[in-house]
DNA sequence: AATATCTATGCTCAAATGAGCATTCGGAGT
DNA sequence: ACTCCGAATGCTCATTTGAGCATAGATATT
């Protein structure tokens, strides 16, 4: 074992090489001793733990996480925020204040952003606080009760992007397909709808189906479809395509929904899916499966479920 | 500001070059990147406090202070460890520890090994778990009540170092000069001190006299000398040299004392003064002014009262 | 005591890295 | 539109560093 006087050398020499950018040679002149003898103090250091990188990248980002699971489901980005303990409420708003610097981050002049509707898109709308000239577009109808919320998503995303925007008037999914149809001819709507395939940004919640954790679930058992969907094996959806555990998509509703198609999506040239919580690991691993999504913002709950299922 | 992704990205990079020795270039040719580029992350995520460098020097010692203070003081070695929130007991275990750890670090076969008396001296002895074969010595009388501490030291010493031991079986100080000569005419107190000026590393305990902490003071002053002493400047002692706030030795009672000479002390190649606790701050400046010690090992709060005194 | 073994050290030469510079690109100001 | 400025990029060449080897000194083994 070595003794203090030396433990203290070396932290010395570590100290003076990564803190103060000093060359080996410096170091070696300074105290004596060759460049190598310096260099083999440095790797004992390392060895003997007297120093340690600490690598953090920020508040939020859990680094091995994030690259695990982006190597891992060979994604296009992985975000991992937060810590595995926190409420669902917590980790949303980590999610979305990580999906918003992210998306100041990549989004560029000329971009096209679509969202969809849902409590972490519209989490990440409240933490957008800048974002390069673009116009954004709903990628579907509002879920939920919260009408107002799938509206305001564009609004704030619009007020800081500075382009034009096109929201959808409309729910996410209807009774009947004529009911749809209606709508869907809708000179707004239908102006909206046909900015889909314009779209460079998609920006899109997951919703599981199985645990239920989704306003379309919801919306779906109201009009009494769930059951029939959930016996074809659907668990999540992502605007409004349901996806099965494989990644199959489920088309059964598709007539009676107002939002973007499953291979308009897929054509975007990147979709990031933005969800935390281990119940929607499922969800999130059929929607990855589907290739619906290339990037994910989740939190470190739901990452470690999809990096341990199996 | 840069982005979560570019903070993900750059502690990728610090990762793979710091923790797992990549190279600048290989880590370039994974993520497609030039070289520069890597360099300038791997700066950048310096500079942002991405990457932060832990260095310890294992559980007792802290390397800024005791780097500084070697510097500082002109020192051959200086350890410094623990808080300086510890209790003085905590401090005298930390710093006996640390100085036997030294000592089993530094001692060399054929060395001969000078100690003190004093608590942390005894300390010292009682962490003493392995050293090369080496011969040691008193360099004094003991002072205090707690007498068998003093011999106790060397017994422990020589039964790790395994070679001769000459322990001085009398006081640090006497009455009268008529008593100091008498003992240092006993055969084996005579044979003690001859060694003296083989002794090759000392270990020596500070005694601070203002404000008062010291054995010798306590029993200078059951002697009735501690008040002349003190009005003539005296702020502390090593062995039984007493010693003035600019390193002035006072010899006033050295013909009463049964201790190595301040300047017999002096040709020791190494003195390591150990002790711990602000108020022998003063004290030990006055030590190493004197030119009396040439390395210290001491705790958090008496290195910080030595370096900001003025 | 002689031998083998291990560890620490410093060397050479090839590889990796840093400093400084030229170029390009994207705004900001006129 | 134009120029100007600053940031980012990648180059060259000198410096720094690493891998592997040879040597020397210590330690264990017989």
């Amino acid at each position: 074992m070595t003794g203090p006087e030396e433990r203290l050398r070396m932290a010395y020499v570590a100290r003076r090489y990564y803190r103060d950018d000093a060359t080996r040679s410096e170091i070696a002149d300074e105290i004596g001793v060759s460049r190598f003898k310096i260099a083999r103090m440095l790797e004992r250091a390392k060895d003997q733990g007297i120093i340690k990188f600490e690598i953090s990248a920020g508040d939020l980002v859990d680094p091995s996480l994030s690259v695990d699971l982006q190597k891992r489901f060979g994604l296009r980005r992985a975000l991992v925020v937060g810590a595995p303990g926190d409420t669902d409420d917590i980790a949303r708003e980590y999610v979305g204040k990580a999906a918003a610097q992210l998306l100041t981050e990549i989004v560029e002049e000329g971009d096209v952003v679509g969202f969809t509707s849902g409590r972490t898109v519209y989490a990440v709308a409240g933490f957008l606080e800048s974002l390069a000239r673009c116009d954004v577009v709903a990628l579907g109808g509002v879920a939920g009760q919260a009408t107002e919320h799938g509206v305001e998503i564009l609004r704030r995303a619009q007020r800081i992007a500075g382009g034009r925007m096109w929201p959808i008037f409309a729910p996410l999914v209807v009774r009947d397909p004529a009911t749809a149809r209606a709508l869907l001819h809708d000179p707004l709507i239908h102006e909206a709808t046909s900015q889909f395939q314009r779209v460079t940004k998609g920006v899109v919640a997951v919703g599981s189906w199985d645990p239920p954790n989704s306003q379309l679930y919801d919306a779906a058992r109201e009009l009494g479809f769930a059951d029939k969907l959930l016996a074809q094996g659907v668990v999540g959806e992502v605007a409004a395509t349901l996806i099965a555990d494989g990644g199959k998509t489920i088309d059964t509703i598709d007539d009676r929904t107002i939002a973007i198609r499953a291979e308009t999506l897929r054509k975007i040239p990147e979709v990031i899916c933005v969800g935390g919580g281990a119940s929607k690991a499922r969800a999130m691993r059929a929607a990855i499966a589907a290739g619906l999504i290339d990037s994910v913002v989740t939190d470190a709950s739901l990452a470690r479920e999809l990096l341990t299922m199996n």
